[in-house]
RNA sequence: GGGCGAAUGGCGGAACUGGUAGACGCGUUGGACUCAAAAUCCAAUAGUAGCAAUACUGUGAGAGUUCGACUCUCUCUUCGCCCA
């Protein structure tokens, strides 16, 4: 027999395809749309299993829609923008745009090398001048409806590097990279106006019903929306300060109050700023980290105002105002009350400065006199020491009736207030979008004009100096713009933005003067599939979503909202780690072992290797396997098999090399089995009830196909072609008409070529089967069977089975059971007191 | 601390609307072929007792609903993810 020579079958049909344009989409109103879409990748170097992971998926679900007949839109790209190119091009003295060309062209290839039925003509890549351009424009239109505003901002400030640095690139408090402690620096940066759509964005979250609930959850907690109050307390102290406003979502434990607190950036810090002990304060608080987890875990630090706020519910009752750290200007109004009996940051910073803890709700199963002792007591309960509120439950009665008092008494307003704040998309970095803005000589932002459009990110720049090489370049950076001088904006767009509508582009990649072409978008749009990794489920959906309202809000002419129509998130690959005594991680590669038990290292036999769980595949922890190698030695057939079959999508997998090279062996013994399948369909031979069964089985097999491919349970789909396979080799040892094994042969090779799709391609030239072939329909006539298998249940336990005819009523079979040798006798002297039947599958009898 | 989810043989995992738990694969064991090995093929494989037919136990733990629970409800344990 001859062996399955997949580097020979893959390249041919790879080729096929190219050449054919097989998977080029077009508009065509006569078919069903269907666009399915996965994350594209950073062009980072190489291929990664998830990746190979990833686009598996959603090419058995392309490939399946296609025989569908839907007309499918499945494209690929490159969010080729942000970082990595930018510390690579400084390590290597490199330039980012080669660095990234150079990657694109090799995962390209590896890409083609999957076998990915994907419509290549509508590559596009984020840091192409013909992707940026338009994304410029949607700046502009977004700057024009008032979207994007500027505004100062803290971020963490790297004073070695002289750079910002994002929230990860903080490790302990340092700088990744220089080891600096970071600071807290005001920078003037543009920000979207995602918290305008916080509303919409919350409530049509419950429209995605393809939607992970987890996801939707995740991005609803994001969000934030709480019920809360503005409340004026008086102050004393100052003739210029008769009032501050604060922001809070517990206005029921107002009587616990025992202090004000304050943001440093709040606008009456100017009548401190003279006092040195103030901005010796004002630059301590610099230090803490801009996370609101280094604001929870830092100790919490103040400094007292001669000020005296009143108690709105207690005239007589005065209390001290503080500047302290764990106040953000972002929040409310940089203003908080404090109640340290029940929220534990103003319980640390009371205890600190010896303030009053005043005890004002109490947990249900506690008496009145409970007093909050070592730790903030903020769950459930009853409130208690508040006069006119005592007795109220928290939080379900409290808050809204004390709001009720506090607007009745003309103290304080109910306000609705969002965790979500603006999206900040400057970046002080070299490889991103330029943001079209121009200053004129008084440092006011100018948008670029149109005829002066796109502004084009400088190329060979020196990334050698320190900061943003932009901000150096003072060719590029002053501009003369209708005989006016000015200066360009030098940071650039957070590449999430270029992420944000890439699958609009798509639609119309060739449309030159603008991002999308309408007439398409609303063809195509929205994204029936979306697939990628979870670790997107909050940021890159919540501004894809956005960004949809931002661009079609007041623009009649979008005729959809929502982005992506169906999500699907997958889980990660993962893989043993591996490492010496010393705690230095090897590859798999290099490490072996000869009873699963012990591990030593290839290149020296007597270093042991201590074996970790497995883990998400990474390059620290060294435990990744290399998809190009394992497609040379495998082909691509194999992996896709193998990736998805060992476990559910959405769950993570374990990567194992023995799993590997059963998926190869099983396509060479489908092979051997498609041989002799083509021998059987030469001879002419009948027998009917062989046909008949072998026409059930590959009904069901269909049937099963349709259901799990809908809930993407696609390794479920792998064992039932297994099992496929065990049914095959069996019934091709009987008498079979070679006619109906033929027809139902092709239909198993149909419902296959989705994951397997060179091999079944072969196998369906060796038939000579012309290639556009449609998914098959289940006949349901020929599942139907004369005889059922009933489970015999007495008293609710199985006691086994028996054979019948199907349809049998109730009386009939238990006359049968009563007359069956094995029943018979449990049945003597026993009375039947109930039974219950279930038609076609079981019968429970209970006895006394 | 809060929210969400998960827990099934040695391992990955199946199981429809509550109706035969362990499909399918890996691994392991035994056998065939071979001088031998690899590859391939055949068989067994939840546990306990038994030569066997078979019986009993069994889906993280405990309760509950039900004729019947991996599946539904409650409590707990462990793990994972997200938010703090």
């Amino acid at each position: 027999m001859i062996r399955y020579n997949f580097k020979e079958v893959e390249s041919k049909w790879q080729k096929n395809w190219e050449d054919n344009k097989v998977f080029k989409s077009k508009k065509d109103t006569d078919k069903k749309k269907f666009y399915c879409l996965e994350m594209f990748p950073y062009p980072s170097g190489k291929i990664h299993m998830g990746h190979v992971r990833n686009y598996t998926i959603g090419d058995v679900l392309s490939r399946h829609k296609l025989l569908q007949g839907y007309n499918v839109l499945h494209p690929m790209g490159w969010d080729s923008f942000g970082m990595p190119a930018e510390n690579a091009a400084r390590e290597n003295n490199l330039d980012p745009k080669e660095w990234t060309e150079k990657n694109i062209t090799v995962m390209k290839y590896q890409l083609k090398k999957l076998g990915l039925s994907i419509d290549w003509d509508r590559e596009i890549s984020t840091c192409s001048e013909d992707y940026y351009k338009h994304q410029q424009k949607f700046f502009l239109e977004m700057f024009k409806k008032g979207l994007v505003y500027r505004k100062e901002n803290y971020v963490n400030w790297d004073p070695v590097d002289e750079t910002v640095l994002a929230n990860e690139q903080v490790i302990d408090g340092k700088g990744w990279r220089s080891g600096a402690i970071v600071e807290r620096k005001k920078l003037n940066q543009w920000f979207f106006n995602i918290s305008k759509f916080s509303n919409e964005l919350l409530n049509e979250l419950d429209d995605l019903d393809e939607w992970p609930n987890k996801v939707k959850t995740m991005q609803k907690n994001w969000i934030g929306k709480s019920f809360g109050c503005e409340i004026d307390f008086k102050i004393e102290g100052n003739q210029n300060i008769d009032k501050i406003r604060c922001f809070t979502t517990r206005p029921d434990t107002l009587f616990g109050f025992s202090f004000l607190a304050l943001s440093v950036d709040h606008p009456l810090s100017k009548y401190f700023d003279k006092d040195p002990k103030f901005l010796e304060f004002k630059h301590e608080c610099s230090k803490t980290g801009t996370t609101e987890e280094s604001i929870a875990q830092g100790e919490k630090i103040g400094y007292k105002t001669n000020l005296l706020a009143i108690n709105p519910f207690n005239e007589s009752e005065k209390v001290p105002v503080y500047f302290a750290n764990f106040v953000l200007m972002d929040y409310g109004f940089g203003a908080v009350f404090g109640c340290p009996a029940h929220d534990q940051r103003d319980f640390d910073f009371a205890k600190k400065y010896k303030l009053k803890i005043k005890t004002v709700v109490r947990p249900k199963e506690e008496e009145d006199n409970f007093i909050v002792s070592d730790k903030a007591y903020d769950g459930d309960g009853i409130i208690i020491n508040s006069d006119f509120l005592n007795g109220l439950k928290v939080p379900e009665q409290s808050i809204l009736k004390t709001i009720e008092i506090l607007e009745e008494r003309k103290l304080g307003e109910k306000k609705v207030n969002f965790r979500l704040k603006d999206w900040g998309v400057s970046r002080q970095r070299y490889w991103g979008c330029p943001i079209p803005i121009v200053y004129d000589d008084k440092g006011q932002p100018k948008p670029v004009p149109d005829d002066q459009l796109p502004v084009k990110l400088p190329e060979k720049v020196n990334l050698n100096s320190k900061g943003n090489p932009l901000n150096s370049l003072e060719d590029w950076k002053n501009v003369v713009i209708n005989g006016k001088s000015f200066t360009r904006e030098t940071d650039t767009l957070d590449t999430f933005v270029d992420s944000s509508w890439y699958f609009l582009r798509f639609c119309s990649p060739e449309e030159s003067n603008y991002g999308f072409n309408y007439d398409l978008i609303n063809y195509w749009m929205p994204v029936d599939q979306y697939i990628g990794g979870v670790e997107h489920a909050i940021l890159h959906l919540l501004y894809s979503r956005f960004f949809m309202r931002a661009i079609s809000d007041k623009n009649e002419k979008f005729k959809f909202n929502e982005p992506f129509k169906g999500l699907f998130t997958q889980g990660m690959v993962c893989h043993e780690t591996y490492k010496d005594e010393k705690g230095k991680w090897f590859n798999p590669e290099e490490v072996e072992t000869n009873d699963g038990k012990s591990y030593y290292l290839k290149s020296d036999r007597n270093k042991k290797i201590v074996v970790g769980p497995s883990e998400s595949m990474s390059k620290s922890k060294k435990n990744t396997i290399d998809p190009e190698n394992i497609i040379k030695n495998y082909g691509a057939d194999a992996v896709r098999l193998f990736i998805l079959s060992d476990s559910p999508p959405e769950k993570d997998i374990q990567w194992s090399e023995q799993g590997m090279v059963a998926s190869y062996k099983f396509l060479q013994k489908l092979w051997n089995l498609n041989q002799l399948v083509l021998n059987k369909i030469q001879l002419n031979i009948q027998n009917k009830e062989n046909e008949l069964i072998l026409e059930k089985f590959v009904n069901n097999t269909i049937e099963k196909y349709n259901y799990n491919l809908s809930k993407f349970n696609y390794n479920v789909l792998i064992a039932s072609l297994y099992e496929t396979y065990n049914f095959f080799s069996e019934i091709i040892k009987k008498e079979i008409g070679g006619e109906v094994l033929k027809a139902n042969y092709i239909k198993i090779l149909t419902i296959i070529s989705p994951i397997i799709p060179h091999f079944t391609s072969e196998c369906l030239e060796d038939l000579k089967i012309e290639q556009n072939i449609s998914w098959p329909s289940v006949d349901k006539s020929k599942i139907k069977t004369d005889n059922v298998n009933y489970v015999v249940q007495l008293n609710g336990k199985k006691k086994g089975n028996i054979l019948t005819k199907i349809d049998v009523e109730e009386k009939d079979l238990l006359n049968q059971i009563k007359n069956n040798q094995k029943f018979e006798k449990i049945l003597q002297d026993k009375k039947i007191l109930k039974c219950f039947f279930v038609k076609n599958r079981l019968i429970n009898i209970l006895l006394k």
